[in-house]
DNA sequence: CATGAATGAGGTTTCATTCAT
DNA sequence: TATGAATGAAACCTCATTCAT
């Protein structure tokens, strides 16, 4: 993997009068928008300025290249969901391991679901080099804070395993994709039961993955 | 999504000569070849054609535009996969839910890792119209190939539940595709660790969700 | 100087049907034509395509990019110049001195004067990387031809000497640039007169560094 | 050429405030920086200004576009070797033509050597509209230094041919061009020889070009 | 005066697809 | 049927220049 991989992936400027970070944020969206609205293949720089109310120049004096953009709003959702399941990490701490997994799983299904038309639109353009090295890296994110709520369960029999946790992530990842991927807009008691047996899945394989580390 | 959708998709003619035969299977390896070799934004089809040693109005003879021949080559592959696990789902009946779990889900693993590199690349192309429909339809197929397998075991409390198999499927699927695509070839290690792990998060996941059932 | 500066320069591929290549000609030729009557700045691409009667693909078809076409261009017309001198060199050969320097800088000037809009045109784009070098290989091409001329004077005292061969052809091409880039078409009287005096320039120049030399 | 060709180069306005001069200077310099680091396709206003620590705005507000800074930049290195051979031609009067011919081409080669890069880098910008006529007219400028300083020759036989000193001077420019784009830094020995060269060349040109008058 | 964000025409290049040979 | 030259719409990106702050 090169390791200049991600530098021309750093956006270009940091804009340092007012009006420019209103340029920034609204390209930003509108970089959702056309997302959206025309899909991944007819998402073209021209048409994202277009949306977002300025010229092409301008966009390009922010973001070095198209992938820059799509790299900037991926990562961009990603911190979202992320910081969000921190969060409840955070404050499930010193609680029995099923009451844990329990929210923490909830918190991840719904920040998915809460824009669940941004998720699937962002699964587009997730691929090539730098989408799956981001999703690793808020992966570990997300491993090292459950990892440290798992740390203070009240009824833990071990310390949580490393390369276990993973999977429970990327399998809950995996099964949220497919269901986002499968047709659009699932259905509130689709959601539900997903999200009962995600907690489910979590649960149970936590539940093995440590006891059978005694 | 449209109903014909997928009408553009199928190849173009059915190769009844035994060179067309060859022709077809020779342009189908070289995008997989052009696919890992230089990345999917740099398959076009002239460069498929190269590969493949035939001409570019060779290769649109056969398929009807570009995206019918990814089509083509995600849907072997899937095929494959998918196969292999329906022998597997039928060779393990009448036996206790943990061994039949046990045999899907090495199997699983097994197939995906085989040819790891394939699986990376058409990871690659998996997105976009036609994509995600073709691994649900495959999903089905699979989760139905499951739930006959499961409906044999000798020791089931309850039959089994269909959403919980999809689950338990794309779970598998995410973990599988979130290994693949960290870094390029696992370590065997790595990939015996995994499949145990797959093993477990199916096992103790269908204990629960079966026994919930009661 | 990076070894692979001329490899993007190359022509891409050799056309094999007839057809191409009266388009590869008509391609040449239209660059010329547009170099002379929009100038450098404005030469473009689909431009010059648009001058050839072709789209723009089939320009791309032969030539990587801009440069290597007028690479190209300008390769040829420097060919053509050489060429010439060449075989004045070859047929002015057992002379006296005097004599074979005139035959050589008259068919330089006429070389260069013949198609004197074209050498102005050419001016322009010998600029940049790649340019300056191939001047210098033909300028070493001519080189050897002069020598192996100079070597058969019927009346010299010594054998030439490299580096002043090299600033009579360097000195020689400077003056006829100056001229060139002067004012547009110079008149006869000038043309001649001008090539009286370089072949004045050319003779007591030689003369000197040869008696120098003994 | 309209006669109005090189008003627009004019610099939009004359430094009067100490501030406005450091300014104009800092540009000038970093357009030579820019030329030197970055080559003539890469030169743009905005770099320019970055490199010299200015905003665009202040770029243009003395100088009215791109052309006008590149030709001042010109003009000014044009003016410096002529002044310095200007200089020259106006001590080395009264002396012998061989010994007046070679002050006045050594003056030329050092002055040319002196900031080689410069004169490398202002090559890549000496074609275009407004170029060759600089270059003419400080030609003219050198000419009738260098016929004033030859009339006074002790040892003249007629006075000079305004024609073949131009053809000395620009014949000199040319082999000094073509040695410093041949390759980057010529050695000192072979600037010594080429001096040596160059002052023969040009006395062995003028004895000729003087004698024949007679 | 200086700043630098914004402009947008226009340049280069790619590539899926067609069709005469 | 195979070939590959030709197409041309459309993509990405640059940069000289302006003008509100």
């Amino acid at each position: 993997m090169p390791a200049d991989a991600l530098l021309a992936l750093e956006p270009r400027k940091t804009p340092v009068q007012a009006r420019s970070a209103v340029t920034v944020q609204s390209i930003s969206e509108a970089t959702i928008q056309v997302l959206l609205s025309q899909g991944a293949e007819r998402l073209t720089t021209t048409r994202v300025a277009e949306r977002a109310g300025v010229s092409v120049g301008t966009l390009y004096q922010y973001y070095p290249n198209k992938r820059s953009l799509l790299f900037a709003v991926l990562e961009n959702h990603l911190n979202k969901v992320a910081a969000r399941v921190e969060a409840v990490c955070e404050s499930a701490r010193h609680k029995p391991l099923a009451g844990m997994i329990q929210e923490m799983a909830e918190a991840f299904v719904d920040a998915k679901m809460e824009r669940a038309d941004i998720s699937v639109a962002l699964y587009r353009i997730s691929t090539g080099l730098g989408g799956p090295l981001l999703v690793k890296q808020v992966g570990q994110r997300l491993r090292r804070a459950v990892e440290a709520m798992l740390g203070t369960a009240t009824d833990a029999k071990s310390p949580p395993d490393k390369f276990a946790v993973e999977i429970m992530l990327s399998a809950m990842g995996g099964a949220m994709r497919s269901l986002l991927e499968a047709g659009s807009n699932p259905s509130p008691a689709t959601v539900r039961k997903a999200r009962e047996q995600l907690v489910l899945l979590c649960q149970s394989y936590m539940a093995a993955a440590t006891a059978k580390r005694v």
